[in-house]
DNA sequence: CCAAAAATGTTGTAATTACAACATACTTTC
DNA sequence: GAAAGTATGTTGTAATTACAACATTTTTGG
């Protein structure tokens, strides 16, 4: 199991090493791999468990009876998902979780949070209360980024809190033109035309997921 | 200050009066009200108070440029806001907030919960992580309510969800049209004609913001 | 290196939406 | 209860998007 990630994770900020050990054999943790394409959670099941990428990324997306997809969010290496459901035990998902690349995933029992002493359960909770404040200025984002009625506004508020993300006018982005259009709400094909559009008029430079804002 | 409305709140779940009265002291507890249309928080304002909505309601938006809203959830009498902005202390408010109707809100200071001990804490982490967790699912009903291309799609997205809430086919929406189109992120208009559509072809039947799904 | 598969880009047409302008209905206030 | 103000509904036209079909480029796996 990869624990050099989670010792970095913001979950175990503040603990130190054995903490860190005692506290995974105490939250049941277990590490799985999946192959790219795989769904690791579908809508309407039921989970306790915290889950943290150790390697490659995965998709938290909406997939509706007509075969659209929404992506809600990419979950990359060091990051967190699925920790609203873990922590209302009784509600089920209403999200599909697939991978997106090859990764691997450990998962954290939240029930056995009770067991913990009230300092460390404290000092645990803090950390979660960081992880799911995070995710909600994130979901908050996403709604700004497909606000804009039209593609191009889409396109630039994305890009733009990307760019300032990165503190840089070129950047790598995590999405492929089907990710980014699904995640922008938009026809893949509308997405790549306009993005065309928008080189040839000297707004954007891009090349894959290479991006560059002039 | 209307305690009863707290003293029922997520946040206080557990505790007693006796200790409800002391978190109140604690966390510098202080009300204010608020006139309808009165912005309570702008963007780029950093805060670290809870607010908890002990009458009317309020809207959580985004005002861009030109003139164009999109309101990101309504909260109401019992409900609570601001809460993820309240526990990142650095991090600036993405969003306004407004009084969707005169309004009296209570705001809890955030910083103070260091001064608490280790198990009244525990406590209130843990009831402040269903409040941001229960957010969380709000936000991503949001996105799936605005993920339909189509205008028709997005309204029964949202009429779907506020009907299984209240479990039955007729109910009331906490929006007028303005505040619906802002919140699927469509124009007035054309929601207003795609709701007579609508009521044409025998799907739903509306008035003002009361409505049937048939 | 080649063939196949996958990803991305392009184009045209039908359908939908944006926007503005105006009509009607409902509320509020005096 | 009239007038003013606000909310909602309707309509037409220009602009945009959806969708399908196909072209081109890039990646993958022998």
């Amino acid at each position: 199991m990869d624990i050099s990630v989670l010792h970095n994770s913001i979950l175990f900020k503040g603990f130190d090493d054995t903490e860190i050990s005692e506290l995974m054999k105490a939250l049941n943790a277990v590490e799985k791999k999946y192959n790219k394409g795989t769904m690791i959670f579908s809508s309407g099941e039921i989970t306790d468990k915290l889950c943290f990428v150790t390697a490659g990324s995965v998709t938290v997306e909406s997939n509706d009876m007509w075969g659209n997809r929404t992506i809600l969010n990419l979950v990359g290496k060091g990051q967190f998902f699925a920790e609203s459901y873990a922590l209302l035990p009784d509600v089920p998902m209403l999200v599909d979780v697939c991978a997106a690349e090859d990764c691997s995933i450990i998962f954290l029992s939240m029930k056995s949070l009770a067991n913990l002493s009230d300092t460390v359960r404290a000092r645990l909770l803090t950390n979660l209360l960081t992880i799911t404040t995070r995710k909600n200025l994130h979901l908050s984002s996403r709604s700004f980024h497909t606000a804009p009625r039209q593609v191009r506004g889409r396109i630039m508020a994305y890009l733009n809190t990307i760019s300032v993300q990165k503190h840089s006018r070129e950047f790598d982005i995590p999405f492929d033109r089907q990710q980014l259009a699904d995640y922008l709400n938009v026809e893949r094909s509308v997405l790549s035309n306009e993005l065309s559009k928008m080189q040839r008029d000297g707004l954007i430079r891009c090349r894959k997921n290479h991006f560059e804002i002039i």
